[in-house]
DNA sequence: TTAGGGTTAG
């Protein structure tokens, strides 16, 4: 069999399915190896691939169907039913090429041959990975019409063609009128309601739902995952366990990508250990997601361990691996990483150039961004989308060249964001640009008009020139506009037990020991020479209370409270919802070196890790 | 030979 396959003019392989069903066999080509099979004495029912080629040139043309069709005819008649061979063809095109799977279904309905319930199933996944409401409503009414209606399996592939058009409605008439429903039913309209982000409607079904499997539970926590919503993928999974129900390697997926968006390390840990004990870490989708919650909880080593470790890695790996350095400031790391991706054939997609963008911006390599930005268009074919046109602006304006990422955004061929004018404003920050900071803004206010960082930055701007008058402005501009500073916020988890510290907050038990130690610590740092820098208070106060203000910033309070009650030596990792403020990243950095601690804070942008008075980010964030 | 849940950026 393999000798012929290889020695064939036209082989049909099934992983250059899709390459050939753009172009597929003519019958004429199909005629050679007819000719060929002949010639060598094969016998065309050994020809294993065979429904392949007659799938492929079935629905090219109506002339290379009836030719398929005779040799169908030919080869197999005597032994199989020739709606069985169909039924193949319409299986395999249904996963690789919808579309041409519906040109067979309506060249076997010209032919006039009778669909079974499986032509009837085939051809509605075709319907619904092609949205082809329309033709799923003919299957429907056949469907009626031949009596399948008693099939559920059947009823299941049509509700589920109802979902994935996002026909709703008659989705749930049928819903509500299958005289049968079995577990898989209630499945399928659960994980729509997910996919819909109607969160509220698939807990209501899966509450009354007769009998729940594990992809009950699964559907539910993905579903929470997809909508922003960890915390209640988390519990619900608390519940799933309580009710005795054994996760799978889907579950573990969805529940990693909880613990990954929270920083729930302990339970991202205790799930690692449950998958390895399954075996699950065989699973590429396991470790890829295994990767990106130890990269997001802070443990980049562990997370390229699990990386080395794999026998197989897909470009999700890769990207999440080469994203994952960038974040946590190993912006070499990520370069080598891709170069060895390169070297093994992977193709790179979009994601992987924001990852490598993002640690050449925070690397200040402008020459090596700008390469890989013309390398990802040119070499790899990838057309550039928002995230890498806001990655060019934060290298640039980085840099400082402002004029230039301002040339850049006027060019861009897709509307500005937030993104991008927000990384003009940072850049405008950084060297101190007021014209341009001004630009940004201008545009800002438009888009986002209730984010208060990008007005805290400004006045930034103003007060670091001096112009008080025009950051006392800013703050006025904030009022008006009605825009509300969002309060900050960290955490830190000890011992299982997540403490939440909220800016100028005293309900922690340990508020006093917390401040008395934060005293402590102020005095050492004004000796290695911290100075206060109130500018990032945006209130109307005198200096005094400013500074008081600034001694309450959340991730401050955090960190005092891991070094009170962790051990002397060990890495103190604290989560905080905005960007770490300037005043506190001086802050940090000098208690890394007095308390020679290693302290790990990830913010909403990336992680800086302090260490002996210096971090990752080299300043730049 | 048929149905349902999963990963990287933002």
């Amino acid at each position: 069999m393999s000798s012929f396959t290889l020695s064939l003019p036209l082989t049909v392989q099934p992983h250059h399915r899709s390459s050939s069903a753009s172009s597929p066999a003519s019958p004429s080509q199909l005629k050679q190896l007819h000719a060929h099979l002949l010639k060598a004495g094969i016998p065309l029912s050994s020809a294993v691939s065979l429904s392949d080629v007659a799938s492929l040139c079935g629905v090219s043309d109506a002339a290379s169907f009836s030719y398929a069709r005779s040799l169908f005819r030919h080869c197999y008649s005597s032994t199989t039913p020739e709606l069985i061979l169909w039924n193949s063809c319409l299986n395999a095109l249904s996963s690789f090429s919808p579309s041409d799977a519906l040109l067979l279904f309506s060249r076997l309905r010209f032919a006039d041959i009778l669909p079974d319930t499986f032509t009837c199933s085939f051809t509605l996944k075709a319907c619904s990975r092609t949205s082809s409401l329309s033709l799923g409503m003919a299957v429907h009414a056949l469907i009626e019409k031949l009596g399948f209606q008693v099939d559920v399996f059947l009823l299941n592939t049509l509700l589920h063609m109802y979902c994935r058009c996002e026909s709703m409605i008659d989705a749930r008439r049928m819903f509500e009128t299958m005289p049968l429903r079995d577990v898989v039913t209630w499945n399928i309209l659960i994980t729509q309601y997910t996919k819909l982000g109607v969160m509220e409607i698939a807990r209501e079904l899966f509450e009354v739902m007769p009998e729940r499997s594990v992809r009950s539970w699964t559907a539910l926590i993905a579903g929470y995952v997809q909508c922003g919503q960890p915390k209640e993928a988390i519990q619900l999974f608390q519940e799933m366990e309580n009710a005795g129900c054994q996760p799978n390697e889907v579950t573990v997926v969805a529940v990693l990508a909880a613990c990954a968006d929270l920083g729930a390390l302990d339970l991202g840990e205790r799930l690692c250990k449950y998958a390895e004990s399954c075996g699950f870490l065989k699973n590429v989708r396991v470790c890829n997601t295994l990767i990106d919650m130890y990269i997001k909880c802070g443990c980049v080593d562990i997370a390229r361990n699990v990386f080395d470790g794999m026998t197989e890695r897909t470009v999700v790996s890769w990207s999440a691996m080469i994203g994952g350095h960038a974040m946590h400031g190993q912006g070499e790391e990520a370069l080598e990483l891709f170069a060895k991706m390169d070297e093994t054939g992977i193709r790179p997609n979009s994601v992987t150039f924001v990852g490598l963008l993002h640690a050449c911006s925070h690397m200040g390599l402008l020459d090596e961004g700008r390469r890989f930005f013309t390398s990802m268009i040119e070499d790899y074919g990838l057309v550039p989308e928002i995230e890498h046109y806001g990655c060019m602006v934060d290298l640039l304006s980085r840099a400082g060249l402002l004029e230039e990422a301002h040339e850049f955004i006027r060019k861009m061929p897709v509307e500005p964001n937030g993104v991008v004018w927000g990384a003009l404003l940072g850049g405008a920050r950084v060297h101190k640009d007021i014209k341009m900071g001004e630009e940004a803004i201008k545009h800002l206010v438009k888009l986002d008009p209730s984010n208060d960082g990008y007005y805290v930055v400004l006045s930034n701007i103003y007060a670091d020139a001096g112009h008080f008058d025009a950051a006392a402005q800013v703050r006025r501009l904030m009022r008006d506009q009605g825009v509300k500073k969002t309060p900050g916020w960290s955490t830190i988890t000890i011992n299982n037990v997540t403490h939440e510290f909220v800016a100028g907050e005293s309900k922690h038990p340990q508020t006093e020991e917390i401040y008395k130690k934060w005293d402590e610590l102020l005095h050492e740092m004004k000796l290695r020479g911290y100075v206060p820098d109130s500018s990032v208070v945006l209130l109307d106060m005198d200096e005094a209370e400013k500074e008081h203000v600034l001694y309450r910033h959340s991730e401050k309070l955090a960190v005092v409270f891991g070094l009170m009650n962790t051990p002397p030596g060990t890495t103190i990792k604290i989560m905080k919802n905005l960007r770490v403020c300037s005043d506190c990243h001086v802050a940090l950095k000098l208690i890394s070196e007095i308390t020679d601690r290693q302290i790990v804070v990830r913010d909403r942008n990336r992680f800086h890790s302090f260490k002996n008075g210096t971090c990752s980010c080299r300043d730049y964030w």
